[in-house]
DNA sequence: GTTGATGTAAGATAAATTCTTACGTTATAA
DNA sequence: TTATAACGTAAGAATTTATCTTACATCAAC
């Protein structure tokens, strides 16, 4: 007989802890060897307990779900992290599956649905239902092009679109002039012209903007 | 008895075609109104017919399924449009459903799951099967975060990552003191801390590796 | 053939950054 | 249990940068 699949359940309500510990134990595959009520009681845990998989509600005091699973990744913890939440919300979903969690399943899932999703994370496979998935998929598909009208590609020239490109990467008016061979005055030009186009008055907006549109350098990974 | 659903069919195959169209039209909900073996006979086709779905194959001769997609939309046509293809591949899935296919689905898969798919793109929803789901889910999802050693969240401090935050969307050091109810200097040191410890000498390094670890401000859509 | 957008730039002033140095508080390691 | 390093905080002086204003030539469009 192998071994358990050894599990650590947080969330705040001591209840539904207690139901899941029963239920989780109840199955000869998982044993669990922890609890937590709070982000912060996760990550003491992780310190001293080896599991293996981490069942998690993203609403918690202290530190949120989302905050330690975060944290658990920057700190390298290897174990796999299933998210258990009362919300079906494509934001929620998103921001933790990319925050580093495999699984999402929803409390109001029937249990069977909840050892299948462990057993699939245990695996390092992720795991979503299907009506999670398409809502998933929609909120990633839909996030990519801007095609509006006034897009920085119509309403500013190529000069300018270039310099902002420049400004966004943090590269300072005299940098600026140095890498496209201008003034410094000339590249201030195009800052005040693009401010003035745009009604904007501090750079921050001008960043904001070029986030906004896109014009974010790729990714250097 | 509300109208039927409109549909042309796009396959390089003929038997093929003629066996969807038989299958289809023997449904009371759809009937055929156009054939086309390749992506410009689409194009043609779409000048003169007035359907409402198109279901088309990825692989053809003169113009690909893809490029028949961006077409397309580039031209405006507001028809759905349903994959159905052989190939179960996460690239092509990716790339077809960014190009402005509602729907995907497998020539092996069973006929009901092509009606459902068929009334599921027309009603301007996304199908594609659980499956699916999950590839496109893990090709999508697997391209974004970080798990570096060294990431920002490890060798920065809080502090540090607050301020790094405002810098990156390009505020200056003096907006963020105001912002964070601190002296310019703090900010600064901050900074000039940061800039240390990551072996950096210019602010747009800064920027680039805040950009490289996700720390990026989300997009205000 | 004037108007408007664009690419280019200088001078003077005002503002922001940088460099250095410092200090109390926690962890943490010796 | 005391050093020691990391962190959050900050000031003064020196320097760099940005800002504001003004200017001009070109090319397209009207």
């Amino acid at each position: 007989m192998r071994s358990k699949i050894k599990i650590i359940v947080a969330d705040d309500h001591a209840v539904l802890r207690a139901g899941l510990k029963l239920l989780l134990n109840n199955e000869t595959d998982f044993i669990v060897v922890g609890e937590a009520s709070d982000g912060e009681d996760v990550l003491t845990l992780l310190e001293k307990t080896n599991a293996d998989v981490l069942i998690i509600d993203l609403s918690m005091p202290n530190m949120g779900g989302l905050e330690c699973i975060k944290e658990i990744k920057s700190r390298g913890y290897p174990i796999k992290i299933l998210v258990l939440t009362m919300y079906e919300d494509e934001q929620y979903i998103k921001e933790a599956m990319r925050s580093g969690a495999l699984g999402y399943v929803e409390k109001h899932a029937v249990d069977t649905e909840l050892f299948i999703a462990v057993k699939a994370v245990h695996m390092g496979q992720r795991y979503l239902n299907p009506h999670n998935s398409q809502l998933l998929l929609n909120s990633l598909l839909t996030t990519t092009p801007k095609e509006n009208a006034d897009n920085p590609y119509t309403l500013l020239s190529p000069r300018e679109r270039e310099v902002l490109k420049y400004i966004v990467r943090g590269y300072s008016m005299s940098q600026i002039g140095k890498m496209l061979c201008l003034s410094v005055k000339t590249v201030d030009t195009y800052k005040t012209r693009m401010m003035e186009k745009l009604g904007l008055t501090k750079k921050s907006q001008l960043v904001d903007y070029a986030l906004k549109y896109d014009l974010l350098p790729a990714k250097s990974e």
